[in-house]
DNA sequence: GCAAATAGTACAATTTTAGTCCTCTTTACC
DNA sequence: GGTAAAGAGGACTAAAATTGTACTATTTGC
C-alpha cells in the first residue's frame, strides 16, 4: 500500500491539533485527549519530533509543546522524515552498498529519481493546509480536473 | 522512510529485465539467473504480476512469462499497485471506517489528495524509462515532460 | 505418458512496528 | 527550599507484517 508508519500519522495528527493554535504551549496529557491517542503514545511522538526541531518543547510545570514555525512552514514531507528518515522507495535509493544485487541491477539511480519526485509531491503539502477543508487546495496540474469531495467527516 | 516492500522491489527489477527483450518468453529460472534473485521469489512475484495481468503466463512445458504490454506502456504505479494494492500513505486514504479516530480527525480527504499526488509521480515513470540510463529523464513535478494521464483509482 | 513449466496455497521464521513503563531532569509556585 | 507538574531518554515486551520457502495440482509440448 506504500504506507507510512502509524506512528507518523499519528505526528501528523498531532501537529495538525496544534496548528490550530500555534501560537498555545499544549502539553502532552491536552493533546492526547484532543486527539484521542494513547498519552504515551503522543509524548513518544512528540519527542520525536522536538529533536529534529519541528516542535519546541519547555520543560517544568506548566510545560509542553508549541509548533517551532507557522504551520504554513512545516511540510508533509517534514514530519515524514522527521519521523522515519530520509524518503527513499527502496533501501538502495537512501543507502549505498547494502543491497546485494546492487552491482547487476541498474535501478538504483531511478529509484532515486523517484523519491525526489515522491518528495517534492510531499513538500507542496503544509500544515496549514492540512487544517483547511479538503477541497480548495489542489497538489498537482492533472489533480484539478478529478476534484472529487469523497467523504465528510 | 516511506519504503514500498522487497516483493515490490523485485517485482520492478525482473518486470525491468523482462522488458530488455519484450516479445520473448522467459521461464521462471531464467529470469531467476539473469536478476540474481531466488527462484521462489522470482516465482512469487511473477505470479502476483500475471493476476493483475501486466504480465502473460504460458503455462505448460516450453512456457513461461512475457510483459502483457508494451514497457512504455507500464508504468511503476501500475507495479507497485500489482503489488501492494491501491496506492495509499495511510489506511483511512484507502479505506473508509478502519480508523478509530475517523470521526473526529479532518485529515482524510488530505490523505487521499496526497496520495493522488504520489500516484501521479509513480505513474510518470515507466518500464520503458528504468531501463534507460539515468541521467536523462527527470522527474520532478516542475520539470514534468509528459502528461500521461492515469486513472486514479 | 513424461517432462517442463506455471498455479495455488500454506507455513515458519524473521524483522518491524507499536505501545508501555521506568527513572531522571527541569521548572513554576507556594 | 520543597513539591508537584511536565518533558527527556532509554529499555523492553508484545503483536503484526513481511519474507522466503515448500508442497501439491494442473497444464502443455513432444
Amino acid at each position: 500500500m506504500l504506507r507510512i508508519s502509524k506512528l507518523t500519522d499519528y505526528a501528523i495528527v498531532v501537529t495538525a491539533a496544534m496548528a490550530g493554535d500555534p501560537k498555545r504551549i499544549f502539553s502532552a496529557a491536552e493533546l492526547s485527549s484532543e486527539t484521542h491517542l494513547e498519552p504515551p503514545t503522543v509524548a513518544k511522538v512528540l519527542k520525536m519530533l522536538t529533536r529534529s526541531d519541528l516542535v519546541q518543547s519547555f520543560r517544568g510545570a506548566s510545560g509542553g509543546y508549541r509548533l517551532a514555525r507557522t504551520p504554513a512552514d512545516i511540510t508533509v514531507a517534514q514530519l515524514i522524515v522527521a519521523m522515519e528518515g530520509p524518503i527513499g522507495m527502496t533501501q538502495c535509493s537512501v543507502h549505498q552498498g547494502l543491497c546485494s544485487t546492487e552491482a547487476v541491477c541498474a535501478l538504483r539511480g531511478h529509484w532515486q529519481q523517484i523519491s525526489r519526485a515522491v518528495h517534492a509531491a510531499l513538500s507542496e503539502m503544509t500544515l496549514l493546509d492540512m487544517t483547511r477543508p479538503t477541497i480548495t487546495h489542489t497538489l498537482v496540474p492533472e489533480l484539478k480536473l478529478h476534484n472529487q469531495t469523497t467523504e465528510s467527516p
